[in-house]
DNA sequence: GATGAATGAGGTTTCATTCAT
DNA sequence: GATGAATGAAACCTCATTCAT
């Protein structure tokens, strides 16, 4: 489903190579950002020649997009078993939560990519990741949403896809929250603490609140 | 209280002049990114020499940021009144979504130049710039959120400070969907539907009762 | 007999406004170089508008070789009274040593000018500035040498104009050792101390002794 | 000892671009000095791409410095063999003075560059160039002078770092009458000859019975 | 498959000088 | 006499990409 940015030669290169340099250039692009990365540092550094980095992936921008493919991949299968499962929408919300706080510090990186990835301006290139990244997610949120409408567990006159939306607009600034110098510095402006060294329960059992309320609440 | 990035020089040119040359940066920085954002071409679309928009601005990144405090005062313009108001705070609440939904479509080209200083890596810069641009909103939150805790208008178990971000998060989102290609996408992949074409009632009225409950629910 | 290289107006200005002008620019020119001397800046120091500065000097040159001729003049001042003297001519070599030291410690930026002016490339400027600078002191020394070998107080084998300019080499040397950068470091190099806590008084008798003894000696 | 001032790629270029690249820009640095020589003149005149030439030297500064460092071996190696011979002083001396001339007139483009090294403000870098120009020359000369005390062949009273930096300030004098502008004209100045006209044994003997005597005379 | 030398367009920034007031 | 806003050419340096080996 989502269309491959690497050539075939990358498919041959071993293992070992293929996680060296996605993680080398992840993190190159994770510091500096798109334009400033450099691809010649990012092949020095994953031990490789720049003319074979160019046998790997076609451009600068390939590279990226395969390294952005590769983070999502990863998040996605960390989401994929809350999702599924059968549990209630609360209890798959605080899994949710805990996972998204764990996620992001463990894949930091990947998280940086992903808000990178937000002010690209290439609108071609803008859809085909933004389908790549959300449809997934957003997919097993409205669908558990959808069933939690069905078994009544949740007030009748909510919107699925907005209230997803909502939901997932929260997580997404609390996965920047722990990755992003901005975004870290905007939440200890709101909550006056740095999120490394907030208490993680204070964030869950806050935002458990907010969103069971938010979800289950009618008048 | 925003540390100038300006020279005096700036200050000393018409104000049809100043506004020229910041709708015109803004614009480029705006469509571009920062990166790619060409000063000569600014200093050409704003009829003004290279020279002169040197004597006005030290750095590239100077002019970035003077643009940003710029649209920052304007946001912040617009939610003074509502947030100092005597109003409830499901009606200002109200008058927020409605505000945020009017101001990111009229000044879309500010909002992306927020999305584009979040992903900025200069630790020390990105510091002073969220506390620019963060501090005066998030006090009015929690200044409203917390009267609202004090008049029992408002459940007593909430966190104001973590409250207040959770609702901006949301609103964040929502200005980001309003203005930046990635989001829109987002956006729609959520809802179904494209922003531009979505009828804004169904937000507000959505995002209201999310917001409701999760304040005034207790169980 | 130099070529002025100010207008008219700089004349007319005050004493006061005139030497200012003439520091201020010593020592910018003297700290930064001839091309990294920025003109707007030595304006702005000297608290005259650059269009003042213009209506002083035509060129950054102008200003440029007006500085030196000021501080040549001086030079040549200190240089008058020795050398026009009747003193014998070790007694005038002491003399002179001394003064080149005191006057090198005192006026360092012009002599910063002497040794940048040295680099020049402009060749009919060079020939000019060289003139003005040389012409003068080099006749006192042959002077002072030919009136020595009529009286039969040197060596008769000296070519006086040859045996003038090695002498003024040594203290040519001297004073950019007082100076200059480069120079002071190659002092140090040669005498394991570093010309501003030398012992003057080593200079002079160990200088004095290789001049006298070149002068005098004769087979 | 001397800090390599360029990249390993270049080292690994072939020695005829070595050469060439070396020489086409010791040339323009000559001929412009420093700030006004162009970068892309001279990888444009070395045949290369200006791509290439940063791939060889970091900054300017540093293709600079590695021209100086290069013109200031080939004057090492040219003293190396007289100063390190077993002659007498004076025979030491009468090969230095000839070696001088004739290396200056061969050699002008890197006398130039030292003489434009001389005005360098960076104290940092000049303190390191200095040491690696200045160092192993005046090394040569103390220990030669030294020796000739011990022999007794010079007199006994002579401070050998003092005699040795007037010995060298002539020589320096001497070099750049040779090469530059400034001090060819002084040089006709005080002699009333061109330096390139004068027949080269008037100066070799001149300034020989100058040292002769400087160095031998007792009283 | 693998290398890395080579390219060159393009952007930020500086500053001497002009000129209308 | 005095101001200072305005100009714009020019230079250093970066880096994605190519290609011969």
């Amino acid at each position: 489903m989502t269309e491959k940015r690497y050539k075939d030669a990358f498919e041959r290169a071993s293992d070992e190579r293929k996680n060296l340099i996605l993680e080398t250039a992840t993190k190159e692009f994770a510091s500096k950002g798109y334009e400033k990365a450099n691809i010649n540092v990012i092949a020095k550094n994953a031990g490789i020649s720049i003319g074979l980095m160019y046998k790997y992936f076609s451009t600068k921008e390939d590279l990226f997009i395969t390294c952005v493919q590769h983070g999502m991949n990863i998040l996605d299968n960390a989401l994929e078993e809350i999702m599924m499962s059968d549990d209630k929408l609360l209890i798959k919300a605080e899994k949710l939560i805990r996972t998204t706080c764990i996620h992001s510090k463990k894949n930091a990186n990947y998280i940086r990519l992903y808000n990178e990835i937000t002010s690209e301006r290439n609108p071609m290139l803008v859809k085909t990741i933004a389908n790549e990244i959300e449809s997934s997610i957003s997919k097993k949120y409205v669908y558990s949403i959808s069933s939690a409408l069905k078994t009544g567990d949740v007030r009748q006159d909510l919107d699925p896809r907005l209230f997803a939306f909502f939901l997932d607009d929260i997580l997404l600034a609390l996965r920047f929250s722990y990755t992003c110098d901005y975004y870290k510095e905007r939440f200890e402006i709101y909550t006056g603490v740095n999120v490394e060294e907030m208490d993680e329960e204070a964030i869950v059992s806050q935002l458990l609140k907010f969103i069971e309320s938010a979800f289950t609440f009618e008048k």
